[in-house]
RNA sequence: GCGCCCCUAGCUCAGCUGGAUAGAGCGUUGCACUACGAAUGCAAAGGUCGGAGGUUCGAAUCCUCCGGGGCGCACCA
């Protein structure tokens, strides 16, 4: 099963091969004069430099070939030499209906192995906000993809649950219940369960203790001392540690609860912990790491490099860990684990860009990833509608909650504006607000490319009509709705197609799906994704709007345009699914 | 100083290996509901693709320079 582009692109190139031109100027798309014809091959013209003759003239002895194929309704020849190609519509109903055999709808398996992706960014102790939005989006709608796709993507939350802040914590903690049994050096018993604190302090504490370490000397001192004592198993400090692990992870996945964002791996960069030594060692026996000024680091520039490229520090002068050695035990610990491991792919903000290619390089220069494709999608910021980063009405700093919640009552206003599912509990109408502000929301977000920044638009976002994630809803649920109303009725849904006319710019669309899905896993973009859904959607609507279906008196046409209904649908609701967006019985 | 990213319609953004008349949504103007959900559809107006050179039969796309904006450059993660 492949798209029909393929199809066309095999067949068009096998002439250019019969002629000794490269087989992939045949490469045949989708026209961007639909006005014109289906479809368009532009490879007589560059073969016409090649072959040093006139491109329409090899444009029509390709066209000749072409003409002993009946699967085409028209071939011209246009303008220098763009080969204009239209398929019979006969052709058309049988390759819809191989598509209608595959669950895939066509779209074939395009990679296998492992992939782990690297997304979030969250740290223990700190209040996630609008800054971890992105890449939690992103990251798990590339894990959809790539599943997709046939990878076995896994998702890693990577917390940052390791180094000096969490030393600024436990000596804060110290200071302020120097009774609790975590801090008594000749304490034997079980330390408390529970912990004695709720993640409301914590995260209240996190940077007062920051402060205080960034005023006083001795203070900072002191956390030093504490991050030390942790990293060489403290009972008490460890036991207290493994509470904020817990408080933070409970809060993190109550905050992405309403968005279905999920990780496979709840992985802290303190599991690796252990490795960071011998894993110096051996740097240093190999001599891939290098003293300097007192501390550890990794030389990573190359010759031919047209930047300065700082080196890694594995360790600061101090001894202490940075995050660039946490990345690299971490990537360790990966090649390890995971064997069938072909990518991994970290989705951080852009700025952290240089950071990643002095990882990735001195990873490589390691040995370490040597058979795997390393890859940092830097995403861009979220800025508010004056273009500067986003903040609550008051100036503070949004956090991820206030920024889902806004959505969602948004979402609820729209519904009460609308006077919609007026019918339902309060419950199941605000599980319907839930579905349409988290749509708003990652249909908005994965509609950019991840490197731009974007504005953060409330109200456009949440529109039911124009380019949204709620347009989209509307049009599947309406579509869903028909269905139903077929089935009730007894009306037949065929496994043949019937294209006319009105029928035909659907069908095609419906065919290109395979084609967009490669094209948003190759550019790992799920914007290609977003710009399609929105587009089937609208092309759907000129169809529903164009034809009678349930009152089409012709049984054959009715049950081919319900077929179609029906795989609009279906690949509908796929794209939604791959871009974390469900879709509601109604609403 | 070195490097990376961005500049496309009034606004927000697409534009995949260089191709025909540069697209979409919003906004604006007009048209269409006694058909299956009008939360819609149809249509119009709106662009020297930041600027200047270059490569090419052909450039928003590739190269060079310039302008404007954002960001990053070993002991904070």
């Amino acid at each position: 099963m492949t798209s029909l582009t393929h199809i066309l692109s095999g067949i068009v190139g096998d002439v250019f091969d019969k002629l000794e031109l490269p087989k992939d100027l045949g490469t045949v798309k989708v026209s961007d004069r639909p006005d014109l014809a289906q479809f368009q091959c532009n490879g007589a013209m560059a073969a016409a430099k090649i072959a040093k003759k006139n491109p329409r003239e090899i444009a029509q002895t390709i066209c000749d070939a072409l003409l002993q194929n009946d699967i085409f309704s028209k071939i011209e020849i246009a303008g220098p030499g763009f080969i204009n190609l239209n398929l019979t519509d006969e052709f058309l109903q049988s390759h819809l209906k191989s598509m209608n055999t595959d669950d895939r709808y066509g779209v074939p398996i395009l990679g296998e192995g492992q992939i782990i992706l690297d997304y979030g960014g969250m740290n223990v102790a700190k209040a996630m906000h609008v800054g971890h939005f992105r890449p939690n989006v992103i990251g798990d709608c590339l894990r959809s993809l790539l599943r997709f796709a046939g990878y076995d993507a896994l998702g890693d939350v990577h917390l940052g649950d390791w180094g000096l802040q969490m030393g600024q914590i436990i000596s804060e903690f110290e200071i302020r219940h120097p009774d609790w049994p975590y801090f008594d050096k000749s304490y034997k018993g079980n330390y408390p369960p529970e912990p004695l604190f709720t993640y409301q302090e914590l995260e209240k504490i996190y940077p007062e203790a920051s402060q205080a370490c960034k005023d006083n000397k001795d203070r900072l001192e002191q956390a030093r001392q504490a991050t030390v004592k942790l990293q060489d198993g403290h009972a008490g400090y460890t036991a207290l540690w493994q509470h904020f692990i817990d408080l933070s992870l409970e809060d993190i996945k109550d905050n992405l609860a309403p968005l279905n964002i999920d990780y496979d791996i709840w992985k802290g960069e303190a599991c690796v912990h252990h490795f960071i030594a011998k894993i110096a060692e051996d740097m240093h026996a190999r001599n891939i790491s290098e003293i300097s000024n007192g501390a550890t680091i990794i030389p990573v520039s190359e010759q031919g490099d047209k930047k300065e490229m700082p080196p890694l520090m594995f360790f600061k002068s101090d001894g202490a860990v940075t995050y660039g050695t946490t990345d690299i035990a971490t990537i360790y610990d990966r090649i390890k684990l995971y064997l069938d491991l072909k990518k991994m792919i970290y989705v951080v903000d852009y700025r952290q860009n240089l950071h990643f290619e002095q990882v990735f390089r001195a990873a490589t220069k390691a040995g370490y990833t040597t058979d795997i494709d390393m890859l940092h999608i830097g995403n861009g910021t979220v800025n508010g509608p004056d273009g500067k980063p986003f903040k609550t009405r008051e100036g503070k700093a949004m956090t991820f909650r206030d920024l889902v919640n806004t959505v969602i009552a948004k979402a609820m206003a729209r519904l009460d504006e609308a006077d919609l599912a007026t019918d339902m509990s309060d419950e199941a109408r605000q599980e319907i607000a839930r579905k349409v502000g988290v749509a708003a929301l990652k249909y908005t977000e994965l509609s950019n490319q991840p490197h731009m920044d974007y504005i953060f638009d409330i109200d456009r976002m949440t529109a039911f009509e124009g380019k949204t994630g709620p347009y989209l809803l509307y049009q599947a649920v309406r579509i869903k709705s028909l269905l139903k109303k077929a089935e009730e009725n007894n009306l037949t849904i065929a496994d043949d197609f019937k294209i006319e006319a009105k029928d035909r710019a659907l069908a095609l669309l419906l065919s290109e799906f395979s084609d967009t899905v490669k094209l948003a896993v190759r550019q790992y973009s799920p914007h290609f994704l977003c710009e399609y859904a929105f587009n089937l959607a609208q092309a759907f609507s000129s169809f529903y709007a164009a034809c009678h279906i349930m009152s089409e008196q012709d049984e054959s046409l009715q049950a081919s345009r319900l077929k179609l209904c029906a795989m609009t649908h279906d690949i509908l609701e796929k794209i939604l699914n791959i871009l974390g967006i469900h879709i509601p019985e109604k609403m």
